[in-house]
RNA sequence: GGUGAGAUACUCAAGUGGCCAACGAGGGCAGACUGUAAAUCUGCUGGCUUUCGCCUUCGGAGGUUCGAAUCCUCCUCUCACCA
């Protein structure tokens, strides 16, 4: 019974399917007849830097990969000159086609550390969207209403409240749904927030008698490392994927214990069966929480590099803060004979002002080689010390 | 288009002539305790070659005053109600 099997797979984490059927047939028809199917992507150029939040969408795709899906990831290049009014976006800036081409690379370089490259394409909607001009435009609009448009969640509220909404966000997404005509996909993933967007897709495949009409797959939007926001690069609170291992590692170590259980659902391999064991047995006592987050921590760490640069990495953590020591890879900088204390701090980066240095001082965060300073005058003679600012803050400085 | 209300630091939100670098809450940072978890307790939370001192901040520009976030004028933007 591959086919269950591969559907519960393909159902774990997500948050609601549409035309589960159809994802079914879809994947039997591979299984039993050897044909492929188009899943979508869609991503907005804006944010090149990928985080782990994407890489539940990303992690999905690969599996749809492993059942036969041909992933079309596709860059909005031209609605991103809209902006999606999901949610409540800042202003956006309108990108030149350069800076999305260049960020269009990174995603793709970033995404194909998830994704298998020889099943996946990369589109730019700009393409077709370019080419529709205004009366394919008007064409387009006249497929749906202004009613059912303000049954969105997000339009109603801000309709009701008496917010504004631009008339240009009622285009955002009919053209994200235009795309799925153009690409003729078979599902569509996206976050739970892009549901609407998502349907829009469907109703206009029906609409231009394109043959079929796509599944669509949401899924939760990750909580970033306070456990309370959405996981963003602008909030802070990411793991980007492109980050060092210790730093992925480490970042991931600094997770609450229940937000710890949400990763494993949404970024672990383990089957849920395992991960609810696991669960049972840190309730039990049998299995230390710190112990199931180095297990998380490590196996997410060599996803994006190795198993070798995770174990490392670990190693690196232990030595730091179970024996205090200080790391090993440090950066380093240079500073002039004596320096003033605060001023080190400023110019290593390690700390942003004098005055905040001057603080941290007085509360005793600051080390010079282990030895706490209590001296916020205190000026450095030559030599090399190491600077620490706080628990993970560190560097060499060499005073000549 | 008309009328009314409002714009304060990362966010929310006090303050209506000097006691205001600006109450409080959240967030953040740091310390203690720990498992760099949670919870809890404590301190800090504009900047300055150095803090018993100085400078810049309360939508923007001017003005009144010995002195303004607080008063006046104009401007910009937001919101509410009406059209």
């Amino acid at each position: 019974m591959p086919i269950i099997k591969a559907m519960r797979e393909i159902e774990r984490g997500s948050v609601e399917i549409i035309d589960r059927e159809r994802i079914e047939n879809l994947v039997r028809n591979y299984y039993e007849n050897g044909e492929t199917y188009l899943v979508k992507l869609g991503l907005d150029p804006t944010a090149p830097d990928l985080h782990l939040g994407h890489t539940v969408i990303l992690q999905k795709l690969a599996l749809f990969q492993k059942h036969g899906a041909v992933v079309q990831l596709l860059i909005g290049d031209f609605t991103a000159m809209i902006g999606d009014p999901t949610g409540k976006s800042e202003t956006r800036k309108v990108l030149d086609r350069d800076t999305v081409k260049q960020n269009a690379k990174t995603y793709q370089e970033q995404a194909l550390k998830i994704l298998d490259p020889n099943k996946t394409e990369l589109m730019f909607n700009s393409s077709w969207l370019d080419a529709l001009g205004a009366d394919g435009l008007i064409q387009l609009t006249t497929q749906y209403n202004v009613a059912r448009m303000l049954e969105r969640d997000d339009f109603e509220k801000r309709y009701k409240s008496g917010q504004s909404i631009a008339v240009s966000e009622f285009l955002y997404p009919l053209l994200q749904g235009y795309d799925s005509v153009a690409m003729k996909s078979d599902i569509e993933l996206g976050g739970t927030d892009q549901k609407f967007n998502l349907l829009m897709g469907r109703h206009l495949q029906r609409a231009y008698s394109v043959g079929k009409e796509q599944a669509v797959l949401m899924m939760p939007i990750l909580e970033g490392l306070d456990g309370v926001q959405k996981m963003s690069k602008s909030l802070g609170n990411y793991v980007g994927i492109a980050e060092s291992a210790r730093d992925i590692y480490a970042k991931l170590l600094s997770i609450s214990d229940d937000l710890m259980w949400r990763y494993y659902e949404l970024l672990s391999n383990l089957s849920l069966d395992e991960i609810a064991s696991m669960k049972e047995q840190v309730v039990s006592g049998e299995l230390h929480p710190k112990r199931a987050k180095e297990l998380l921590a490590l196996e997410i760490t060599a996803r994006f590099h190795s198993e070798e640069e995770a174990k490392s990495a670990k190693e690196a953590f232990d030595n730091l803060f179970k024996a205090k020591q200080i790391p090993d890879d440090i950066s380093e900088v240079e500073l002039e004979e004596g320096i003033w204390i605060c001023k080190a701090l400023v110019d290593s980066g390690l700390e942003p002002s004098n005055s905040q240095a001057r603080r941290d001082i007085r509360q005793g965060a600051v080390r010079i080689d282990q030895e706490k300073v209590n001296d916020e005058q205190l000026k450095l003679e030559t030599g090399e010390y190491v600077l620490q600012v706080g628990k993970r803050k560190f560097i060499r400085a060499r005073v000549k």
